[in-house]
DNA sequence: TGGACGTATTACCCGCGGGTAAACTGAAGT
DNA sequence: ACTTCAGTTTACCCGCGGGTAATACGTCCA
C-alpha cells in the first residue's frame, strides 16, 4: 500500500491524521458495518498503511467506539438545544422531533452507527446507546409528567415509545427522500406525538 | 465431543433432530448474536458434533435465516390475527398493540433475532425484516387512511412511526418487567397511539 | 552534519472459526 | 448373519483479518 496511488508517503500532523482516519473509518463502518469492515479496508480508504491506524487507536473496537461517542454527542447536543429552546411543551416536542430528523439527515450518516449498529453484543456499545436512549426518553417523560397525571413508570414507558417513534420515523423518512420534505415529515410526526400525549389522562 | 456428556451418540429421526438444532441455535444466537455465535457453540449446545449441523443446513447464514423467517412468520400471524379480530379501528389498534407485546413476551426471545439482529448488512436478512416492517406499517397506514384524510405518503410515514413506537416500547417494557404488567403497558401505549391518530386532520 | 524523534511502510504472525473428508456405528431389511 | 445406509464422530483444512515486529524516511534542532 503506497500512500498515494503512485506517490510517496505523505506526513501529517498527528491531530489532522487522526481526523482523517476517523473520517475514513466512518465511511467504511457506515457502508459495511462493524463486522463487515476490515482494518485493511479502513487503512486503504485513508490511503495509509495499517500500522498507522494502530498508532492512533489501540484497536478496531476502540476506533468504532470513538466514532459512536462522537455521534451520540452530536445527537445529544441537537436534542438538548431543542429541548431548551422554549418553555412551551408543545413547541418543545415539535423542535425535538425536528432535531431528530435533522440529525438523521446529516450527510455523515452517523445515525447508522447509532441506530443500526451490528456490535450490539459489545457491552460498552450497548451501554452507550442505552444510556443515551434512557436520558432522552426520560427528558420526554419529564415533559409528559408535567402535562399529565401519569406515574413516573408510566411516563417513562411513553417517553420510550415516543423516542422510538421519532427514531424509526426519521430513519424511514430518510430512505424515501423526495416524497416529503423534512419540515412536512417532522411536522407530521410531531403532530402525531403531541396529539398522543397532550391532555392524556382525559378519556378517549 | 460426545453426544451426551459421557454417553454414546443418540440417533434421532431427521425432523426431530432438525427441530432440536434450530432450538439450540436459537439460544446461542439470542445470547451471542450472529457474529458472536460459533457453529461449534451451537453444535455443543445441541450436544451434537458440527457436521450434523451441516447435514441439516448448508451454512451458518442459512441456519440463521431459517430462524429469522420462523419468528417473522409468528409475529406476522400474531399481528394479522389482531388486525382481523374486529372491524372497529379503535379496537384494532388496541389488539395489534397487545399482539406486539405478547410476541415480545414470548419465552423464545425470538424478538431479539428480529429487532436486534447484528446481521443487518446481509441483504437477505435486511430484506426480510424490511419486508415485514413495510407490510405491517402499510396495514396501519390503511387504518389511518380510513379514519383521516391524509395522503398515502403521509399515512405511510405515520404507519411507520406507530410501528416503531410499538416495537420500541414493547422491547423496553420487557426489560423492566415487574413495574407494569403486560396489559397495563400495552393499554397505555395503545392509548397514546390511538389518541395520536384518531380524527387526525382536525386542529391541535 | 548528525542524531533523535515522530511518522510511515513492508512483511509477517497466528488464532478463530466456517466448512469438510473419511471413517465409524448401529438398526433395519433379506 | 451380512449388507446397507443414514446418522454420527474425529480430525483436519485453510482463509480471513486483527494485530505486530522490524525498518525506512524526514525534519527539526544542537
Amino acid at each position: 500500500m503506497s500512500n498515494q496511488q503512485t506517490g510517496k508517503p505523505t506526513r501529517l500532523p498527528r491531530e489532522e491524521r487522526r481526523r482523517q482516519l476517523l473520517s475514513a473509518a466512518q465511511e467504511v463502518f457506515v457502508s459495511n458495518g462493524f463486522h463487515g469492515a476490515a482494518m485493511d479496508d479502513i487503512a486503504e480508504a485513508a490511503r495509509v498503511s495499517k500500522p498507522v491506524l494502530y498508532q492512533h487507536f489501540p484497536g478496531k473496537r476502540e476506533l468504532y467506539l470513538a466514532l459512536l461517542e462522537d455521534h451520540l454527542g452530536t445527537l445529544t447536543q441537537f436534542l438538548t438545544t431543542a429541548l431548551n429552546s422554549t418553555t412551551d411543551n408543545k413547541l418543545r416536542v415539535r423542535e425535538t422531533m425536528r432535531a431528530y430528523f435533522l440529525f438523521v439527515a446529516q450527510d455523515s450518516q452517523g445515525h447508522r452507527l447509532v441506530f443500526e449498529s451490528d456490535l450490539t453484543n459489545d457491552v460498552e456499545v450497548s451501554a452507550l446507546i442505552e444510556e443515551f436512549n434512557a436520558r432522552f426518553a426520560n427528558s420526554i417523560a419529564g415533559v409528559i409528567a408535567e402535562d399529565t397525571k401519569l406515574s413516573p413508570v408510566e411516563a417513562t414507558l411513553l417517553g420510550r415509545a415516543l423516542a422510538g417513534m421519532a427514531q424509526v420515523s426519521a430513519r424511514f423518512w430518510l430512505e424515501t427522500d423526495g416524497d416529503l420534505d423534512i419540515d412536512a415529515a417532522s411536522e407530521l410526526v410531531y403532530r402525531l406525538a403531541w396529539r398522543g400525549i397532550s391532555r392524556f389522562p382525559k378519556e378517549i
